[in-house]
DNA sequence: TAATGAAGTTAGACTAATCTAACAAATAAA
DNA sequence: TTTATTTGTTAGATTAGTCTAACTTCATTA
């Protein structure tokens, strides 16, 4: 059994090595996501390296071991799973559920998980457009861009968010925007890459990285 | 905030000091429903202490502050609408909500109790009959017996268990006893207490401990 | 290729929660 | 009332997770 701390850790590593390419992670990057020092990273590594949920040589780069990605997943699974009950069943805001999520994922009981699943009718994505991984630990990968890279003119449909944080879906909400919207970009400045959008008819002006933070979908 | 394990403490003292006509507690009898040593205790104790969420003198007896029975009811609180919730909604049996509760009970979210309470259309007992506290704090003092308390000829209705246990729960499904079912008490035996029972023109017969851990009332 | 800065590691310390073993106080029994 | 037993306390140690400060290795670039 693994602590609260070590699920953490198994879980901020696949995020930041899934879908990189070489899925591999550096100390640095990993203290600066989980908000702890590097040296306490590498203290971690070595524990998680003794019970072979990580492959790592010292100042070399870190990997997950299937053993270890296969743990990350069932977190990640436990976590949009209950993001999407408190959403959907508890009437909580897009922006609240992710903090709530954070506690509930660590629960213990692969009953739980099960009939919370069964429950929501065994959903395919949270609140944000993420993908639930299955209990098998698949996860269906979606094709999909940033609203940064629609050229004028085009039309697309969004899909998901990049930042999960609660300042920037606050944002998104008070902008109009929702998973599903179609989006038009109607014009995008030179200057500063400010682009005016069109959602359900209104217009709205949004920044690059507001932009870069809008997954969607081409149609 | 309180750590899980302080947490744990409060609700351990407000089990053995509720409704013991003294609120009063000891060491070994804490450490003992706690499964830790008399010494981790007394260190806790002083920590409690500190924090104003017991009231405690060296060599004296233990009881909860105000803002400690507060607290105290609040986790009980969360853990019986989870219980509740895992029952009803999730279809988990009798016996297995109480272990994923002891987890669910210190999710620290105000918000996620509230509507929790509300999604279950605020029950005022959870599956084993027990009252779950309002959110101000106020807890529903059943007058109940035990069915050991039953004399012979007399019937009653079972409201609560006093044993959570898992064994003694599957034992009470097993002799097809169940909240607000029926008891007839045909007659007891002289010599051990054991108890010849009706529920639903079923007879069956039971030990003294185990009529000892059900609660009735007598309509 | 040697210097510099970034990335990673080590040593030593702290806190929370626990333990064991020894001791002290209170209470019950002789 | 003295002794024995139960109950409670203290001191010192351990483990997990964290820190700071000093050090080492790697990689870039002049």
């Amino acid at each position: 059994m693994l602590t609260y701390t070590e699920e953490n850790y198994l879980k901020a590593l696949f995020k930041v090595t899934f879908g990189s390419g070489s899925n591999e992670a550096g100390t640095n990057e990993l203290a600066s996501l989980l908000v702890v020092k590097p040296a306490t990273v590498n203290d971690m590594l070595k524990k998680l390296k003794e019970k072979e949920l990580v492959d790592y040589e010292k100042y070399g780069k870190i990997t997950l071991t299937i053993k270890g990605k296969k743990i990350a997943l069932e977190i990640i699974r436990k976590h949009r799973l209950w993001e999407t009950f408190l959403y959907q069943k508890l009437e909580f805001s897009w922006d609240e559920v992710h903090e709530v999520a954070e506690q509930l994922e660590h629960i213990q009981s692969g009953k739980l998980v099960d009939k919370l699943d069964k429950f929501l009718d065994y959903p395919e994505f949270d609140p944000h457009g993420d993908p639930i991984p299955t209990k098998k630990g698949e996860i269906k990968v979606q094709y999909k861009k940033t609203l940064s890279e629609i050229s004028v003119g085009k039309s697309c449909k969004m899909v998901a968010v990049k930042d999960n944080s609660s300042p920037f879906l606050q944002y998104v909400v008070k902008v109009g925007l929702g998973i599903n919207n179609e989006i038009k970009v109607l014009s995008i400045q030179e200057y500063d890459s400010m682009m005016l959008i069109e959602i359900n008819g209104k217009q709205s002006t949004v920044s690059q990285k507001f932009a870069e933070n809008i997954f969607v979908v081409i149609e």
